[in-house]
DNA sequence: CGGTAATATCGGAAAATATCGAAATATATA
DNA sequence: TATATATTTCGATATTTTCCGATATTACCG
């Protein structure tokens, strides 16, 4: 529960952008890595990391480290009835339903493959060789 | 309920702005007229006008016209579970019990009154008598 | 240590939004 | 019709946000 409008709005407009809200739907289904997140929802890593930094300022988030691995999830919800209500909504939406199926997919392989795969992505473009 | 991830996104940002947030959880307590929340919240009409012509287009409201007046109210809300959560949260804090209170003391004085209060305070700058 | 892998932060140009006085639109009433 | 009144829309500026590549940071490994 927010204690002031300051903070409720600041909490709103945590979840007032495409794919942040994408996000919390997301983890709201189970924990992920960043780089689980970035494959899943097929954007950039830092976009991701960025979205996680201002869900995290919300206080929707909790973390769990793992090497260099970072696990978000979504906290319990039941003490933020804003949070309850919104990802009632987004947990009925197709898009988002989607995306979980995707994350499943995912999950299926290793972590540090779908690590590197995200950073691969993130490549300029390779130059068709140069031999 | 939204029925795709960008209306409910545009729904959240009708809400994501201090002075939406607080007109929509002053509604809550019972519809005013357009004048009414200006009066009471102390802003510029055509502030509020603003405000609501999101919170329209998000679905947040329900309109009644008598004469020239506007009278403005929050649409049932068990129908949307963001609204539910949204104005539980917003319903428990101090500034917004506090617009109410004040809402209360307008209401106590007739309508036109209140209205023309509203248009005086918009204009420039009494300048200090011509006698 | 040096190297590499995962995540975070920065930079900064483009786009979106906020703000509020002024002008335009109704809607009354005389 | 003319005038006043309540609300909406416009205009123009200021501020904030978005986006993502490049770079920094952190943590592990040999």
């Amino acid at each position: 529960m927010a204690e002031d409008l300051r903070t409720l709005v600041e909490q709103v407009k945590a979840v007032s952008h495409p794919l942040r809200l994408r996000v919390l739907a997301l983890l709201d289904a189970g924990e992920l890595c960043v780089c689980q997140i970035a494959e899943t929802l097929q954007v950039p890593q830092s976009s991701v990391s960025e979205a996680l930094k201002e869900l995290r300022r919300a206080g929707f988030l909790t973390e769990r480290k793992e090497g260099r691995w970072v696990f978000v999830s979504v906290v319990k919800k039941n003490s933020i009835p804003l949070l309850k209500g919104l990802l009632a909504e987004a947990g009925a939406l197709d898009e988002v339903l989607q995306d979980r199926l995707r994350a499943k997919e995912v999950q299926a392989t290793a972590i540090p493959v779908v690590c590197s795969r995200v950073q691969k992505a993130a490549q300029p473009a390779p130059v068709a060789a140069d031999a």
